[in-house]
DNA sequence: CTGAAAGCGCTAACAG
DNA sequence: CTGTTAGCGCTTTCAG
């Protein structure tokens, strides 16, 4: 057997082949019209015949203009994630784009991972469950990268995102939960310091105040299964005992019916009702069987991805879904 | 507000504002030492000041070496992965290194994926549940672009590859289950032409046959929840009914045990015993709290990531780690 | 210690 | 319809 060549096939390489300039090879691969027939023909073959592959990097170099899209996570651990993941990875290699993907390390700010993202000129950037210095932002800005934040919104500084209507979702969790009999509602939220905890907190509380209540104790679980058990323990262990929970978070909710169930013996629903908010898979599982909000990834994905690749100069908006109600067995609902 | 400049600061900026020939700047940000110290520091704080980023594209371009690696998941769905996910991100990422990410839909094959991603050269590709064909195989080898198997191994051509020690865990499994007094064991796969599905398999035939049992009946449960649900309904009807199940993924495991309990109305492990793979979070809770075989993923993430970058030339290697059993209360075991 | 110049693989004027 | 040429932003000889 021959020494390998060990080097990649290049657009030259075809134009030595086919006795043509390297711009032939160039224009009849990008189908360009003017092209004839017969030798586009030629060199397609020959490409396909060498086992060429464009070089991605030298045509964005020229063009200037990337086809990267950087996706930072935040939260992969939550069962919620992986689902937007794969929507968002097939949605973009379908638009012929790549996804460049970074998740954020307990402890790290999403500011200090952008640069390495940023120097592989990405085309926009999408962050999940995370927000972003309004010092970063700017610098985006200037950079004229785009930026959509993925279930965050911020107020101080305007910034592309796409939310579910919470407030709205949770008031409605609220009213249903009190028409169906529970009048000592508590929360368990994520982290105190970002948007869909206070959203799905300020929804709760508005839909309990129509009905002349108000939540009756509350703790963070952090979005994580375990931090939804503790915090279950805790509001559970409380005289009076509450007889809702609202959770911001599936994957904490599942946590809250284990703690309830097999921590404390009680029974779901009938010592305490638990609401959950995603609609994670685990959410339809008999083990659990628990009632929550969808939100609806498919086409907050979508919308996402569009919000970002939108004409440069539009003004940035903050899209909203609404979220869907999924009745299942785990809370009494009037 | 004055017109924004909308391009971003290159090499040759900072070598004007600072008065000094562009290679000047490249040297000084690379740390070349036969830059005075004086100007180095002149330039780096220039480069802040500018908010310079160094275009990655155009450096490797140069360098003929990129330093992105293609990661394709075939199964993001399995809640096994998001994790291997997660612990990829930050190692690549640590490494200086970014990830770029396919996920194979349902029906396409990976080598239809390939092209578009060596098309962004690609420093080397990690593919999670998934084969290669052995044609795309030698292709990548011509274009000197390792390639690492994570979860799959293959034994027809060489290629590099990480798994579990999958024979020996099921073996283990089989013998305990019999030990525990279980003598009709059934066996859920996930798709019958992977090598984890085979490997798993054979371990536990091998395990019963020492005990003078076999496999009773099986079937397949395409590794997922719903898979595993219906698979376990189908063996837990016939008569002689199992009394226990092995299942090749423990997602597979979780819809079994539902089906058992919440399907069947059977208890587990009273009346059947299930033991999983992989120890996804969800086998830990109080609901499940499944036995399983831990697929350590710290360490074959850290050996995929080795053998990937390992010297060109280096023989192919398929390494195996050792799964280790995680006792929980989903079975009886000796 | 620093500058000039070449060139990575490609696209896109500009010529013919 | 096709070739020539310039140049994207960087690294890296080669000179000085």
């Amino acid at each position: 057997m021959t020494e390998r060549q060990n080097k990649r096939v290049t657009s030259v390489d075809i134009a030595k082949a086919a006795g043509v300039s390297q711009s032939t090879v160039s224009r009849a691969l990008a189908n360009d019209q003017r092209i004839s027939e017969t030798t586009r023909r030629e060199i397609k073959k020959l490409a396909a015949r060498l086992g060429y592959t464009p070089n991605e990097m030298a045509r964005s170099l020229q063009t200037q203009k990337s086809t990267m899209i950087g996706v930072i996570m935040a939260d992969l651990q939550n069962p919620y994630y992986p689902a937007v993941l794969e929507k968002l990875t097939q949605k973009i290699h379908a638009m012929g784009r790549q996804l460049l993907l970074l998740s954020v390390p307990d402890g790290v700010s999403v500011d200090e991972m952008l640069p390495s993202m940023l120097s592989y000129q990405v085309e926009g950037i999408i962050i999940t469950s995370a927000v972003l210095s309004s010092r970063m932002h700017d610098h985006l800005r200037d950079l004229n990268t785009p930026v959509v934040l993925y279930n965050r919104s911020v107020e101080s500084f305007f910034i592309n995102s796409v939310c579910c209507e919470n407030v709205v979702a949770s008031r409605k969790v609220a009213d249903l939960l009190v028409r169906g009999g529970n009048s000592r509602v508590a929360f368990i939220g994520g982290h105190v310091d970002t948007s869909t905890h206070r959203e799905r907190r300020i929804g709760l509380q508005e839909g309990l105040r129509q009905h002349g209540l108000d939540i009756v104790s509350e703790d963070v679980g952090g979005n994580s299964y375990d931090g939804g058990y503790r915090a279950a323990l805790n509001l559970l262990s409380q005289t009076p005992r509450p007889d809702a929970i609202f959770c911001i978070a599936d994957v904490m909710a599942l946590g809250a019916l284990d703690a309830a169930r097999s921590g404390l013996g009680l029974s779901v629903p009938g010592d305490v009702s638990i609401v959950g908010f995603d609609d994670i898979p685990a959410a339809a599982w008999p083990a659990y069987d628990l009632t929550t909000v969808r939100q609806p990834s498919e086409s907050m994905v979508g919308k996402a991805l569009s919000l970002l690749l939108e004409p440069k100069g539009s003004p940035p908006a903050a899209v909203r879904v609404p979220g869907e109600l999924i009745i299942r067995g785990s809370a009494r609902l009037g």
